[in-house]
Parts: structure tokens; sequence; C-alpha cells
DNA sequence: CATGAATGAGATTTCATTCAT
DNA sequence: GATGAATGAAATCTCATTCAT
């Protein structure tokens, strides 16, 4: 590949780029029903014909967008951890992590909208069974990185991973439909708390 | 009120609770991107204009459905409760039809559709924390029922029941969205156990 | 059916044939490429939705079209041959309506439109099929009546209808394409004798 | 002119006529309502931004497919006629090539394009009118020859031209539109043979 | 009450054409 | 000459909602 096409790949991307955080941000504010093609290609300051120009369709450039959002999470993981060698603090990272995805009053609208289009859309729904495994696969690691290290011990990796996630899924879910529905800081302390319990059979780890 | 009334009304509760029904199962079959007035009306075998007739518009008539489950909900659990004594039953039932849910290939993709229109709309938002209170406001009165007769021993009564709703709900979104995730009969099986130890500080408590 | 039920019909045959025929009137007008659905709306002073309302799409309303003008001609030709015994004067009325096609400085347009489509569009191609069908086979009738009276001399009746069908299409063609090519109305009327005389053997026939 | 313009000149005739080449092709295949200016570019394996670089507009390059279209015919002529003396051999060829013409599926998809578009716009109107008109002087040419050697009998030369463009036109036409309509080789050999009595006299039947 | 024809705003999508590189 | 990203106008089609009957 020359140089003139790796600047032309460079500049695709930067489009593709930019595109699906427009989409990500239009999303988020209006809501799947409501956005229109025509909104993200104003919020990212380009025509409309240029969105299908980079995105086959509606549901092509929303895919992208979930896509995204996946990688994000793994870069994150991935940096976050680099210099951290103990699985406790990585666990607590996770947690805290996926705890804070509340927070942002955008992240799990889009994510509603989402799972409600893999009903009728494959691809959607591929992509939003390789997010959950993502978040599965990175909570298994880190547990099985306690169990070989002797900290952590139990023997049902996958069952408590699947509790792990749901616990903190269902308690979001919760959360961001009714922010009053309880102490939810408070909450997903206890939880961390908890889940520590269960790893190590002791309650004195402090998160 | 006279008996005209009387009938009137009867008609149209039946009207309403027929278009509802229709809205319902056209719903989950089709989701609510591609649903139409029309699909409602011709699945309740009636005209697109009395569907507006018994309602203001599509909002209302998506509304009305998900009051409607709410309803369905309480009415189950009255009459699932009615010569069951004991809380652990009672939980038992509970958390029973609360995985059940996932069963109903359908529940969960209107529900999915509820909670991404909770974000553009207030009603439908309203309505949603209302259904998720419900569950909450069910599953305490069983919880300080057997606390008041002495066979749960927890203080923490809002706290472990958000703990339970989470956890079969993340749970149950994971098994919809990849149902070869993992085994959700086994896991189920395994999170009631839990949790009535969680409940009872005894393990051997079969549900 | 009931008295509602034929009204009903009555109007919605009224508004296929208000916008066959405000179709008809466009396309001639500005030819397939250039015409919209919003002309025909216009047109016909009704809206763009109702032209979906009564026809699937762009192509239904075209292929819709193109039936009618199938109807017409038979409904013409059932009129015009009522009180005429001849099968002499019966093809005499049926190739003057056809040369007479050319007068109609929209009607080829149309059918060139409609050729044109046949490619793309296997119902047009099966209505246009139909059409060249419906002239040949209308074409034999009065030349098998003609043989039957011992009018006509000829063993060739299909044969014979495809020239005569071929050469009143090919002369409308040339003419519809270049008004000066050639004296339309001698070579039409050099044509009908010659057609004659082949059918008869004799020369003197005057059309 | 200098040897850098001839070089450029002949450059832009390659690029002109691979273009032209390459729209015949994408038009035979996907018809004019289909074919797109990248469909072109890319069957000609170049960009898109070329094409408006050799060709005024879209109908531009239409124009100059009619164009190329009437040129091969005359080209084909010549060089059939190379060696060819005698007039009946040369309206054997002539019309040999005419019937040959709906053999080639494509070609008269794209003659019915052009017809179509003839209406919409003048310089299309004008090569149609052209081409159909070059058929007619080769045509001519070729009797007027066999008057003039005293092999043909007729003094109605355009007449005659006329007809047999017509017949063999209206015959292909309805081949293309329906192959199974009748035999269409054995009704072009009987053509042929009867246009030859018709010039020939040997016949009596009179024109 | 009930119907369904009619409306019209608005969404997605396509594509000829332009223009900076 | 050559490219292809970018534009934006315009087309088709959908559908909630209205309203005369």
């Amino acid at each position: 590949m020359n140089q003139k096409n790796i600047k032309n790949n460079d500049k695709i991307s930067l489009r593709r780029a930019q595109l699906i955080k427009a989409a990500y941000r239009v999303l988020s504010k209006k809501g799947y029903h409501d956005f229109t093609i025509r909104d993200i290609a104003k919020e990212a300051e380009l025509s409309t014909g240029l969105v299908h120009y980079y995105f086959k369709d509606k549901q092509d450039l929303l895919v992208s967008v979930l896509k995204d959002i996946n990688e994000n999470l793994r870069n994150f993981l991935n940096k976050s951890f680099e210099n951290v060698d103990s699985p406790v603090e990585k666990l607590n990272i996770f947690m805290r992590h996926a705890f804070e995805l509340a927070r942002d009053e955008d992240y799990f609208s889009v994510i509603f909208d989402f799972w409600t289009l893999s009903n009728s859309n494959e691809r959607m729904h591929k992509a939003n069974m390789k997010l959950l495994k993502s978040y599965r696969i990175e909570c298994s690691k880190i547990i099985e990185e306690g169990i070989a290290k002797g900290i952590f011990k139990t023997t049902e990796v996958e069952y408590i991973t699947a509790i792990i996630i749901s616990v903190i899924q269902g308690m979001i879910i919760q959360y961001v439909i009714d922010r009053k529905a309880f102490d939810y800081d408070l909450y997903a302390a206890k939880i961390s708390e908890q889940i520590f319990t269960l790893l190590t059979g002791k309650s004195d780890i402090k998160p």
C-alpha cells in the first residue's frame, strides 16, 4: 500500500469515526425512535449524503456504533490494567467501571436502543451478544488470574461471572430508570464488597 | 351512573382491553420500530380510526399496554398467594415467576421497547418506574412477612430486594440476548438457593 | 355484498381510475424518467399518500396503466364491431384504429416507456406480452372469420397476423420518431390496401 | 496540430471510446433506470469524475452511445459490402443483419431506452431520427442499385424501404417482448422471401 | 360508535455533479 | 489528466392522525 492509500484510509477512518461519534451523541440525546440521518449529519457538520457514503444504511451505522463501544471497553480495560498486577485491584477497576456506566446519562439509553434493535436486526443481535460476552470474558480472566494466584477461592468462574454481570447490570437498569429508587453509591459499594466476600471467603477486603 | 352508562363503560373497557391485547401481540411480534396503528387495528379486527377514539395517540396506547402488564403482575401474584402462607413459598413463587419471564420470547422485547421509550416520553418513563417499583414492593412485602414470622433474618430489606431484582433481571437480559451464554435453568436454581441462604443464614432450604 | 360495500368498491374503482388516468397523462407528458408520484398526485388533485394507498408502489401503478390500455383496446373493438358483420370492414376498423395510435402524440411515448420497463420488471413484461398478444388475437379472429365466410383466402393466419401487426407497429415507430420521414397517411392507406390484396387475392377492395 | 495534440486527441478518443463501450455494456445490463455514472466508471475501471471530464453530463454520454451504434452500423455494412456486387446479396446481408439484432438480448433494450429518452431530450431525439434514417438510406441505396442493374422492378423505393424497415422492426419488437410469440426464424425467412418477390415482380401481387 | 379514505409531514436513500488535491 | 470525497436536491414511500359519512 503506497503513501497515498495510507493517507486516504486514514481520512476514511477519520470520517467514519467522526460520524460514529456524532451518531452516538445524537442517539443518546434523542433515542433511536426520533433520531434521523439528518441529525447525525448536522451534528457532524457534514451532508446527509456523506453518511450514506460511509455507511450502507442507518442500521449499518448503528452496528458500527455498538462495535465502537465494544472496542472502547477493551481499550479502557487494557489501559487501566497496564500497571496493575493485583487481581483484586483489577476486579475493583472492572466493577467500578461497570457501575460508573450508570453515571453517563446517555450510555444506557443507547444500550436500551441496541437491545431493542436486537430483535429485528441480526447483525445488531450479534454485536449485542459480543458486547455482553466481552464483559463476561474480561471478568472471567480476572477471576481466573485471582484463582491462579491463590487469592480467589471459587471453582465456578462462569457462574460467579454471570452473577457479577447480572447484579451490576440489573442495578444500573433500576437506577437509570428511577434515580431515586435507592442509594446507588451505597448499594454499589456493598455489592462490590459482597462479591469479594463470595470470591475470597473473607469480608475484610476494602475496595 | 345509570344502566346505559355502565353498559357503555363496559363496552369501552372491552374495546380498550381488546386493543391493548392486540397492541401487545403486535408489539412483541414486530417490535416497536415496525409496528403501526394499522397493524394493531388489523390484529384487533377493528378500524384504525377506532384506535384513536379510545387512545389519544400511539404513545397513549403504549403506556396503557405497560400499565396493563403492571396490573397483570399484581393480579398474578394476588392469585398465586391466595392459599399460600409461607413467605418462603411466596418468595419462591415470586422468583420463579420472574425467571420464567425469560421464557416468553416476546415479553422482554416489549420491555426493552418500553425502556427505550422511557428516554423520550415522560409518561412512559413513569410507567416504567412504576413497574419496577411494583416488583420491589411485592418482593419487599414477602421479605418483611418472612422477617415478622422469624424466618428471614435480614435487616436490610430494601437492599436485598434490590439485589434480588437486579440479579434476576440481569440474568434474564443476558439470557434473552444470548440463549447459549450459560445454563439458564441451572443458574436460576443456584441463584434462588443463594438468595435464601442470604435471607435465612442456612443453605439447606430447598426451593 | 351489501349496498355499502358496493358503494365503497365503486368509490375505490373511481379513485383508481382517476389516478390511472392522471398517471397516463403525466407519463405521456413527461416520460417515465422524469415523472414523479407527486406529479400524478398533483395532476389528480390528490395527495401523494393516496397514490400509495391505492397502488403498492410506482411500478404497480404503471402496470395498472398498461392493463388499462389493454382493456380499452378490447372495449373499443367490442363497441366498434357491435353492428358490423363484414370481416373486411372489421379489419379496416382494426387497422385504422392501429394506425391512428400514431396520431396520439402521447400513446407511443408511453408504450416506449413500458417496453423499456419490461426489462427490469417482470409484471410489466407480462403486461406488455399481453397487450401485444391481444392485438394478435383480435386480428386473427377477424381473419379467421373472413376465411370462414370465404372472403379471405389465406392458410397462414398467424403469419399474416404477425406481419400486419409488425408493419403497422414498425411504421408507427418510424413516424413517431420522425414525423417527416414519409407521408404517413399515404403509406398507411397503401399498406392497408396491400394487406387486403394479400388476404383476398384481388386489389380492388377499397378500405 | 502538433505531435503532442495528436497524441492527446488519440488518448482522448481512447478514453471516450472506453467510456462509451462501458456505458453500452452497463446500459444493456441494467437498463436506463438503474444505471449510474458510478456503474459506468466502475465498468471502465475509471473514476466517476473522469466521466464528466469527457462528457458534459449523463445525457451527453448517452447520445454518444447512440451515435456510436449508428457508426457501427455504417462500418459493418461498408465492410460487409466490400467484395459484394449483387444488390440481391447486399439486401440479404442487410436484412439478415437487421433480423439478427433481435438475437442480441441487449441491443433492443438499449434501443427502447433511447426511444424513451427521445421524448424528453431533443439531442437524443435527433440521434434516434438519424439512426432510423441511416437504416432507410442504406436500404434505399441497395434497392436503387438493384433497379439500376435491372434486377429490382419497383418505382417506389421509399415506400418499399419503409415497409422493409417497418416489418423487420415490428417483428423484432414482438419477438423481443415475447420470445414464444411465434417461430421467429421461420417468419424472418418468409418475410425476406416475400420482400424479394415484391421487388423482383415474380409474384402477381401488385404493390 | 365505527369506518377507512385522505392527508401531508417527514424519513431514508440515491446519485449526478463538483472540486480540492 | 485523474481521483473520489463531498454535496444537496429530489424521489419514493410510510404512517400517525383526522374527519366526513
